[in-house]
DNA sequence: GTTCGAGTCGTACC
DNA sequence: ACGGGTACGACTCGAAC
């Protein structure tokens, strides 16, 4: 039979000592079905140079030969073919070597260690991965399948898989369909107790479309949508019905991967339940290791932090990553305030809050989901893993997937991942220089324009065929040659790194145009999975878990942007421009008596010099901007300064207005001072609201939440060699029996205690202590400072405008 | 006991 | 272990006085 199919899940299994693929996905009229398909398996054997077709087909059959035994399985080579291949650019003879079990594959390629073998590579790739490749059913795409319907046969499980149909597949082709829109689940829990399966799952609540539910046992409720349960077994099987009747193809939470799913599993085990969410009635199973990851059989689980965090989170305002938060950005909408309370500590009125509390988080799931996923399709559509994986990976992994996936069209044979020596060794390889920052004057400057170079660092890859398979052992004619410790030297002939990367930058901007053209939300985001593909190149190269791993092109990168940074520089000052800041791939400079016609004519004649593919942008023209000078020595601070445009917003890079382990109150005021010295252009008001607050502070004034200090805690207390004040109050907290965890906000303020101590953290208090704050050190060491090198370029002594007051206030007494 | 420079740590910029 | 280096600035630590 014939239907129109998307793919969601991938999973595969064993029938008869091979591999098989099974797909969940949907059809065009909504219906579920599951694929099962196979593929050749097979690894490549790279041989050596200049071997004599003879000797190729010996060893041949040697290869073919090989059997291995396990214990649950024989496993032996089928057959071999020997192709012309690329590996690393280079042209290679290489053995396709067909097997069984790709499970097997390592115990096979052990036994290929002939010394005609040059490599051996292609078998450390996830069966999934190389199904997507040979077979190109790839994710969220449509397809057109030919297959013959399974029935009671029972392979791979499907007998008990709760899905429409069941289908063999005998073809595959692509189609054209309208944009997919899955069913999707979002759902939260409310526990007693934050450590996993501690305490009591109180709430349950799930929002689909047109659809929310919140399952309660300690309590009933009048609103509509809460369900009582008898227990907290009943209300965890009350979960799964909901769950398996709504039949959704993604179950989304936030943190649910540490958090949510795990409790459910820990709480179900504890009550004699099976946790059977999947489709063939399995329990969630969760991955061991640092980050814990829950997959559920056919049905997608998305943590949706986890995606932000790896994907979004540099682009993010936010100062964490908590759903309150994420959602304000992403939304405009915060979660409802509640304060986390043992359930037997609610009365009546409570209960009805934490209801809709709970629910509401899920709502909020709900709609961050709505508003991620054209991202989450696009990735997965261009980077084609499964949704799965993708909305896990980091943009290391996302890039090297892109690769993987796309490494047929240059007949390349895939590299393979470092094992654990190789990444020792890189890593001791150390760092190397990076970007340049031009030193800055202090000063208010007046007119200034802002010039940076679009993706930089991956223009300069592709403009100079910085990679691996290009990197050269020595001078050739025509190659690019980079200056670092030594001289390094890089083929002329595009490699496939380069190529790809080109490809990327170029869709980048083909989309965004489009974008601009015709907006939707769908471009937007493909557009933006390009350009944050094409900005984690770099990064990819010089990490030293990647397969494409290239300290030298990474280095080479960096110093090739700092000589084109330099020469830019040079330019615009040989212009007649005077050059005041410039950070990695920006330059802001004096536009002077010149007008913005001049400016522009400028660029344009930059960018005609420019070399291969790069690209230099007019970020904007500013009225004002100030830079500062270094707390410490005397010459301007680098990544640090405030410009307004000329629509009076303002943009404030590296302040401690930015800095979230700063009081509010630091921060606030700092953001007033530079808010009214870029308006006005000089610092009277600034002055006047800082004396303003001085003596708020002085008078204790100041709510005690305005000066809370954040600072999180990186690492578990016992390996902090250096005890600061949060590393103390992380210690209280544990020993208080407080929640405590790596990755945590610690909050604290500096009380008015032991002022004979000299160390800060013996003074450093929880909230709810009941000491005072300390005046001194709120003046001399939060506001003081973070106004001190602003005010400084008006000539005004912060330290006499603080003093003064104090002496004029004892003068009262 | 105080002083000061080195080292640790967190957070930002790009 | 799960992109890179550059930079600032607070605070602690410990040697030197």
């Amino acid at each position: 039979m014939k239907i129109n199919f998307i793919p969601i899940d991938y999973n595969y299994f064993d029938f008869q000592g091979r591999n098989y693929a099974r797909i969940v996905g949907r059809t065009d009229k909504g219906k579920r079905v599951c694929l099962i398909d196979t593929c050749d398996v097979y690894f490549w054997a790279i041989l050596k140079d200049g071997l004599k077709d003879k000797k190729i087909e010996s060893i041949c059959k040697k290869i073919e030969r090989i059997k291995v035994s396990g214990k649950t399985r024989d496993s032996r080579v089928l057959k071999t073919e020997v192709h012309e291949k690329n590996f690393l650019s280079k042209k290679v003879k290489a053995v396709k070597v067909f097997i069984t079990n790709y499970k097997d594959a390592h115990a096979i390629v052990n036994e290929i260690g002939f010394k005609e073998v040059e490599k051996r590579r292609g078998y450390d790739l996830g069966f999934i991965t190389k199904y997507i490749i040979e077979r190109k059913l790839k994710p969220l795409n449509w397809y057109s399948i030919d297959g013959e319907l399974l029935g009671n046969e029972d392979i791979g499980g499907i007998a008990n898989l709760d899905v429409d149909l069941c289908l063999r597949v005998e073809n595959i082709n692509e189609i054209e369909k309208e944009e997919f829109v899955p069913k999707v689940l979002a759902y939260d829990i409310e526990t007693d107790e934050f450590e996993i399966g501690k305490g009591n799952i109180v709430l349950i609540s799930l929002v689909g479309k047109n659809f929310k539910k919140v399952l309660s046992w300690k309590k009933d409720s009048k609103k509509p949508y809460v369900e009582k349960c008898k227990d907290e077994a009943d209300m965890l099987e009350k979960f799964i019905n909901y769950v398996k009747e709504y039949g959704p193809d993604i179950l989304a939470g936030y943190f649910s991967d540490g958090f949510d799913l795990p409790y459910l599993r820990a709480r179900a085990e504890y009550n004699g339940i099976k946790l059977n969410l999947g489709l063939d009635n399995s329990q969630p199973t969760f991955t061991r290791g640092n980050t814990r990851t829950g997959k559920i059989n056919g049905i997608i689980h998305i943590d949706l932090f986890r995606f932000i965090r790896n994907v979004y989170s540099q682009y993010l305002q936010s100062e964490t990553l908590s759903l309150n938060e994420v959602a304000s950005e992403f939304l405009g909408e915060k979660k409802i305030e509640w304060e986390h309370n043992h359930s037997s500590k609610l009365d009546n009125a409570k209960w009805e809050d934490y209801f809709e509390y709970n629910l509401h988080d899920s709502l909020l799931t709900y709609r961050l989901y709505e508003k991620i996923w054209p991202d989450m399709i696009e990735f997965t559509k261009i980077v084609q893993e499964p949704l799965f994986d993708i909305s896990r990976s980091t943009m290391a992994s996302q890039v090297e997937d892109y690769l993987i996936h796309n490494l047929e069209r240059f007949n390349e044979i895939a590299e393979k991942r470092p094992i654990y020596d190789e990444i020792g060794r890189r890593r001791a390889e150390g760092k190397y220089e990076g970007a340049y920052v031009f030193q800055p004057i202090p000063g208010l400057y007046e007119d200034i324009a802002f010039f940076d170079f679009t993706s930089m660092y991956g223009s300069i890859i592709v403009s100079f065929n910085l990679s691996r398979s290009t990197l050269l052992e020595k001078k050739e004619k025509g190659s690019v040659e980079v200056e670092l410790d030594k001289k390094v030297y890089f083929s002329k002939k595009k490699g496939f790194f380069a190529e790809m990367l080109e490809e990327i930058i170029e869709k980048r901007k083909q989309y965004k145009k489009e974008y601009t053209k015709n907006p939707s939300g769908l471009l937007k985001a493909r557009s933006n999975a390009f350009k944050l593909l094409a900005n984690a190149a770099y990064g990819y190269q010089g990490f030293f878990g990647a397969r494409y791993y290239c300290i030298e092109a990474a280095a080479g990168t960096a110093a090739l942007a700092r000589k084109e940074i330099k020469k830019t520089i040079e330019n615009i000052e040989n212009e007649g421009y005077k050059v005041i800041y410039g950070d990695t791939d920006s330059i802001s400079f004096l536009r002077g008596k010149k007008s913005k016609k001049q400016v522009l004519d400028l660029l344009k004649k930059i960018n005609s010099k420019l070399p291969g593919i790069m690209e230099l942008d007019l970020e904007g023209f500013f009225k004002r901007g100030i830079w500062v000078t270094k707390r410490t020595g005397d010459f301007g601070a680098k990544k640090k300064y405030a410009l307004i445009d000329e629509d009076n917003k303002i943009k404030i890079r590296g302040f401690e207005t930015v800095r979230r382990d700063w009081c509010k109150l630091a921060r606030d005021t700092q953001n007033k001072v530079l808010e009214f010295i870029l308006e006005d252009g000089n610092d009277k008001r600034a002055k006047k609201y800082l004396e303003k607050i001085i003596n708020k502070i002085k008078n204790r004034e100041v709510d005690l939440k305005d000066l809370i200090i954040k600072t999180q805690l990186k690492k578990p207390i016992e390996e902090y060699k250096s005890i600061s004040p949060h590393v103390t109050i992380a210690k209280r907290m544990k020993e208080e029996g407080l929640p405590v965890n790596i990755g945590m906000l610690i909050e604290y303020y500096i009380a008015n205690i032991d002022k004979k101590r000299s160390l800060v953290r013996e003074r450093a208090k929880m909230i709810g202590d009941n000491d005072k704050y300390d005046v001194d050190y709120y003046l001399n060491k939060q506001i003081l400072p973070s106004v001190e090198n602003i005010l400084e370029v008006f000539d005004v002594n912060t330290k006499e405008l603080v003093e003064g007051k104090k002496q004029m206030k004892l003068g009262e007494f």
